[in-house]
DNA sequence: ATATCATTTGCATATTTGCTCAAATGTTAG
DNA sequence: CTAACATTTGAGCAAATATGCAAATGATAT
């Protein structure tokens, strides 16, 4: 078992020796309190933490990028990124399925475009953290 | 091999039959073109995908949002998260060399601290765009 | 009907990844 | 020195994931 001296234990007689039960009686210190009590709640950050899976691949980002500039056909982005149609389409389905990207049918052709202006400014903000380090 | 009927190709005698070449002398349409003319550099785009990529997990996330609060030590973040020690020291040296978070030695103690604010700013767009389809 | 072709989908596989465990490291206290 | 302990690190493992292949689907043309 770990124990942190700087974080408040209670201590318990168990058996015959003395064990700090942190499950329950825990106590936090002021400052992960603190930090408990500001951050958002798992719900969100689960969902936050998806939105960023989404856009965590080479291929995937490219997609989302490509899209952003133009409407464009799964062939043209297989083309366009090097990358089997069949991956492409995958992958397309993932971000359809994440609300990222919209589709609309023209006879055999499927045409995909970006369906949340958010990425943008996402990606732009990541931008500046990329270029700050870049030499 | 796939063959997309709105994209132009250079067809040439390979052995005894006729094949596009697509490496070489493929001919992109307009929008093609356009598109990859404008979207970031394949090395931009493995740097940010990389930065998501630090993003994407709920505990990584989840440290990164503490952080965002206050310094704390591995033993904080452990507790906060309820994750062990070991892979709470995982996830910050993965962190520490995507040069997110920095640290602080005081004693046996290690202190760690978002590095870039631009984190919070992607974070709070990152944010809307979930809460754009919460219901 | 058949042929063609853009796209999707299920399966297989190689790679990545997040975690646990145990051992190592480094620091403080006695 | 030894003991305690916060942290780091490496090995190993199970789960997730990105891709390619082949077959299926859906649409157009003949």
């Amino acid at each position: 078992m770990h124990i942190c001296s700087n974080v408040s234990y209670i201590w318990v007689m168990k058996k015959d020796t003395i064990t700090p039960v942190c499950e329950v009686d825990f106590i936090d210190e002021k400052k992960v309190k603190y930090v408990k009590k500001r951050i958002p709640d798992d719900f969100l950050i689960n969902e936050l933490s998806e939105t960023f899976k989404s856009l965590s691949d080479f291929t995937r980002l490219k997609i989302l990028l490509s899209l952003a500039e133009d409407e464009l056909c799964v062939c043209d982005i297989a083309a366009l990124t090097g990358v089997s149609v069949s991956a492409i389409s995958h992958q397309l389905r993932l971000l359809k399925n994440n609300r990222l990207v919209s589709h609309r049918k023209e006879g055999k052709m499927v045409y995909y475009s970006l369906d949340d202006e958010h990425i943008n400014k996402i990606v732009n903000e990541a931008s500046k953290h990329c270029k700050e380090y870049a030499e």
